[in-house]
DNA sequence: CTTAGCACTCAACATACCTAAGTGCTAAGT
DNA sequence: ACTTAGCACTTAGGTATGTTGAGTGCTAAG
């Protein structure tokens, strides 16, 4: 009983599954594959392989599906990620290329996304953490109201309406946005906290409260303590996967919807050397998500924002992950360029 | 046969329907309800809404259940609105009352009223179009970037960053935004593009193309062509109908996501004398949607943005209904004040 | 280590049957 | 002119009972 052979009988198994939605036995595994030996060994291969909880059996005289730990196996040692249809690579330039502002781009990156793999596709706003200043303005709308625009390197750019402790006029707020900015552009947005409040330390003590008040909307707009908002498209994609398996759609979509869980599970997500991360069924520890898989990656300058798919453990995992993949570095390249 | 009584049956057959979800029979509606005649004149009558098409039976031996024209003429001329309990009101109230910016009212809003009726709760954005303009800002970036932003009465903010065509220095930006700003603050976002052109060709022809540019991209921003997004909540609410009755859920999830039907959905509802809005299943033309029912309403000052919630055809219309126009009106408020 | 053979298990399908709910209709009652 | 009791009829759904087929594990031989 061979070890290599072992394992490519898990990865015909896992194939077979994720192809045909039903459980696979040993006979229909020697017609589909050339194995070279009969059914009653391959039988020996999987009660070794069920041994070692790689796969199970539904009931006694049913096929064999994969465990989480068979998927595991198949992604990490026996499966090589599967390059994109030349027709694939071209929907990408097409549809991403006609993007203009960032909403627009990230949109239309999850839709594609989502088509491509016929799953749920989602995707981070890159983190303003990672990010450097850009620019700070400061608008006086009335007397005491202030719009505080932080503008990112990332091209992102958040605003609010911030109320004055006292009237303050054109001068005083063009003073502070250069005490501010002199203070904090290119600096990365991580290490705003400390620079605005040694920023508002040194203010002349007349304009102290009006800088203390817009150093602090300033830090929130930079979002460190807030997490960022997420994109997803193909809710719709559930349905299908589910109407097979009892991928039980409800908890999924509460998952989808407390984007706090979400996110977390993101940014979590450590990418292994293959430059893509998988999570496979109780791999995710949230509830809801224990019948799901998760393939994210980093994108953007640095790789700290994520965009990813989920689906049912049973997935084609090779082609989703190269979608992922592909997809994520072209919308890296698009938002470096 | 008197045509109250009839009236009388088809709304203990909806409430009855409604509540068990089960098709109801004459013999357990004589128990639940006090007719005052025995189950087999109400099989009579039960004939005669059958023949008018309001109700139907699924199989020759089950009960009845309401037709979408039967949920019309419930909704239309026997159901009365539900006060909502005090409960729910305090609800309203201290839920919505710790929002701060407009984003964070309309996501608590959706929210809110998904758990509020357990459906999937729908809010189109304030429509720019009925606000008025402001404040116009323009930040120099780099000699040919300028952040443009608009913010309108309403409290949104719209930014977008514009490439002039030649080089441009703080000084003429500056003119811009005041000859920008004195041809259109105060006046209404829809009245933008002839003003902007009037302004534009009232520039210095130096400055001419710049202006022309960023006016442009002025008019944009007031959303006038671009359809506005809306915000949902509650799509795991899908899942449980679903789980009980033939609500197919992709398709509904497609229209959701579809935002375009949506909102068209929303757009074209006219709200009737008690001030909400209700398309039942047929009535709503798109295909996915034939099983669903919408109960929606106007908010905000001239009640022009939409706010509802959809479901299965089977939902509690009065509560709902309730519901909605409570959230709506407290919407307003908080919008106004 | 592989393989043929075989007894065994069990979900899934089919068949038949029964039951309970519900109907429509008719004829009698008010 | 309506209401009602009674009854024959229909049918989904549950239960009991086989039958089939895919699949297994094991043993003994190659």
């Amino acid at each position: 009983m061979s070890e290599p052979r072992r394992l490519e009988v898990l990865r015909a198994i896992v194939e077979d599954y994720v192809h045909s939605r039903e459980p696979v036995g040993s006979k229909a595994l020697v017609e589909r594959h050339q194995l070279g030996v009969s059914s009653a060994t391959i039988r020996n291969d999987m009660a070794a392989l069920e041994e070692e909880g790689l796969i199970a059996a539904p009931h006694t005289s049913a096929g064999r599906i994969p465990t989480d730990k068979g998927y595991r196996m198949f992604v990490d040692r026996i499966s090589a990620v599967k390059p994109l249809s030349s027709a694939e690579r071209r929907a990408i330039h097409t549809f991403l290329d006609q993007a203009d502002d960032l909403d627009d781009v990230l949109d239309r990156t999850v839709r594609l996304l989502s088509q491509l793999t016929n799953q749920v596709a989602v995707v981070q706003y890159p983190q303003l953490g990672s990010a450097a200043v850009r620019h700070i303005e400061l608008v006086l709308l009335a007397p005491r109201q202030v719009l505080a625009v932080l503008i990112a390197t990332t091209g992102k750019v958040e605003q609010r309406v911030v109320t004055l402790p006292a009237d303050a006029g054109e001068e005083t707020l063009l003073r502070l946005r250069g005490i501010f900015l002199s203070a904090t552009k290119g600096k990365l947005l991580v290490t705003l906290p400390q620079r605005l409040t040694a920023a508002v330390a040194a203010c002349p003590p007349a304009e102290r409260a009006a800088a203390a008040v817009l150093g602090n909307s300033l830090e929130q707009l930079a979002g460190i303590n807030r997490e960022d908002r997420m994109v997803l498209a193909g809710t719709a994609n559930l349905a299908r996967s589910t109407g097979d398996f009892p991928l039980s759609i409800g908890p999924v979509l509460e998952a989808l919807e407390e984007q706090v869980v979400m996110m977390r599970l993101l940014t979590e997500m450590e990418q292994d050397a293959r430059g893509v991360s998988v999570r496979i069924g109780h791999e995710n520890r949230y509830g809801g998500l224990t019948e799901a898989s998760v393939v994210a990656t980093g994108y953007g300058p640095d790789e700290l924002a994520k965009i990813g798919v989920l689906g049912p453990t049973r997935m084609d995992y090779p082609t989703t992950m190269a979608a992922v993949r592909a997809v994520a570095r072209y919308l890296s390249r698009i938002l470096a360029g």
